[in-house]
DNA sequence: GCCCCTCTTTGGACCGTTCCAGAACCTGTC
DNA sequence: GACAGGTTCTGGAACGGTCCAAAGAGGGGC
């Protein structure tokens, strides 16, 4: 009653297991009557290749553990498809991984993927302890994507361009002829990235003196609470930028709680352009950050480092575009 | 430079293979001296066990893949995070698989879970093939977990009550004084429920005749178009009752969009409790499904068919809770 | 000093594949 | 009919663990 093995199909075909294995993985060495019965066989059996078996004699499992550093934020979505088509296109499979929900466990989310064995491993997002994946990296392939933390050597990197984000952002804003423009700036290197940009680009228009920031936690919370410290000053913005759509989401609320009309009164631009700015209820302009390509790139570097391991770890910035929706005019 | 194996520890530690193999599955039978040379070994060759030999030798993998249906609908998150706290209690570990992305791929979403050998199997949400799991059913544990399809033999079933649900935002309405209500109906077993749910509710408070039924598809845009029809009857509803929280707010654009105040001159409820109806800016009433309950459930279930395989399926409905936040008040 | 018993330790078979060296089988040539 | 050379097939050794039967070590009693 246990799942057949190659014996048994190499038995029912009245061949060896060896020719079964040779049929299996599509040798054109075999007689074309050999390989129907033995496709019949396995076919008739429900035959299944055992992973395990396979991975172990192979010494490689065609598998890519994907870590996620947190379900929640499902802004990796496109990510993972850019990634899964070109691996499956090469016949890797990928598995997922959720950081968060293991960490809570307390064992390093990365152990299972290990154990495993996986040829290769993509990080998605930040993880607690980038230092870790030094030693990982000397043993396999190792991409940090959609994280703009500094890595440890080996490991390459992909990310969305932050710096070109923001300052797309702010040069929209200005272009609108938006002046007093206000930052509602965010924490980890992805924020300091957007907060630095739009204050170069800022300085860069002249605009140096008008520039604000205030400090959101990258919630909606934070964003909603530094809004409205904002919108009380005596030097009111006409446009904030935020450092993601949650924060932006947490601005509109405080915006209109203040009886202020956007984007007539008010310009508000997010970034990351995630489902929630695609709300028509909300429609935030935002900043869209190529997932799908930072995918695909992801799966280049590791198919590169699959070719040739070893080498130095390349960085990849993808370009970043604007979505210009419903929460961005000129000022009053 | 390959990792290291159990004979390079037992060679280290100057003991046979066997005698690792018994320390590192916690063993008492070992003398604590060897013992101790033995764990001090794997641990300075950063030894870690080969999952693949592991398995193949063991015949079980300890580990469980998780089929999602939809990685964008990010609703299982408490799901698989109530199942993962069981699991883990119980040594397993989790491996999950997303059937959009692969079925864009053209291949069954299961295999590679399959191929793995998972010790079992959840599928959370609604699957395009659910037959399939007749068959894999046959072979291993098999849970269907948050949706309401009818589900082949031998396979457990676990899902929030959605009459429950939708009793209880109905009762809500009906209390706060609302008679002329509203359904914005989805498709699939849960719409279906759901919709049942709301006439048997009405019809049991005598108000069948003003019960309507509008068809959304369970999409924002779907629920724009079916409240804006809604609204523009001559018997306006008071309050609407939506399928799912993304029609709710699709809901609420429209309203706004016809000079309606939410929930002043109309109410508004949604089903899920995601993440979208906690923000501040919409602050949907809406039903909480207890995900986290209902996958604690579903690991109930596996934990149970490991120790005594086979016998009936058996379904579990976890009882939901109505989240009232600020998108209901009594009618005009 | 020997025997018995218990506690530790070990060698080897096995799990289901892949891969390689070589066996078996053809076909054609001289 | 022997031989060469190619094609097709097979047995057995990995791969890295687990598990079992049995060997070895140590202690106690006579």
């Amino acid at each position: 009653m246990r799942p057949p093995t190659i014996r048994d199909v190499a038995e029912r075909a009245g061949v060896s297991k060896s020719l079964v294995s040779l049929v299996l993985r599509g040798s054109d060495q075999v007689r074309p009557e050999k390989r129907e019965a033995v496709l019949r066989a396995a076919r008739e059996l429900g035959y299944r290749p055992n992973a395990a078996a396979r991975s172990l004699s192979e010494q490689r499992t065609r598998t890519v553990g994907v870590l996620l550093n947190d379900l929640r934020n499902p802004w990796f979505v496109d990510l993972l498809d850019g990634l899964n088509s070109l691996l499956h296109a090469h016949g890797l499979h990928m598995l997922l991984a959720d950081a968060r929900l293991n960490r809570r466990t307390g064992q390093d989310p990365a152990d299972p993927l290990l154990d495993l064995r996986v040829d290769g491993l993509v990080v998605v997002g930040t993880l607690p302890d980038p230092a870790a994946l030094g030693a990982v990296a000397a043993r396999m392939p190792v991409v940090l994507a959609g994280a703009r933390e500094p890595v440890p050597p080996g490991v390459d990197q992909v990310a969305g361009d932050d710096e070109q984000g923001a300052r797309l952002v702010t040069e929209h804003l200005i272009g609108l002829g938006h002046r007093r423009i206000a930052h509602l700036a965010g924490y980890g290197a992805v924020g300091e990235l957007r907060r630095r940009s739009f204050e170069a680009t800022m300085r860069a228009h002249g605009l140096a003196d008008r520039a604000v920031v205030e400090n959101g936690d990258m919630t909606e919370e934070g964003g909603y609470r530094a809004t409205v410290r904002l919108l009380n000053r005596p030097d009111r913005p006409t446009a904030v930028f935020a450092v993601n759509d949650i924060t932006c989401v947490g601005a509109l609320s405080a915006a209109e709680e203040l009886g202020l009309r956007v984007p007539q009164d008010l310009s508000l631009v997010g970034y990351d352009n995630t489902s929630i700015s695609r709300l028509r209820h909300l429609w935030l302009t935002t900043v869209d950050n190529a997932g799908h390509e930072v995918g695909r790139r992801a799966a280049r570097f590791l198919l590169d480092r699959f070719e040739r391991p070893g080498g130095e770890g390349r960085p990849h910035l993808a370009a970043p575009t604007l979505e210009i929706r419903g929460t961005t005019a000129p000022p009053p």
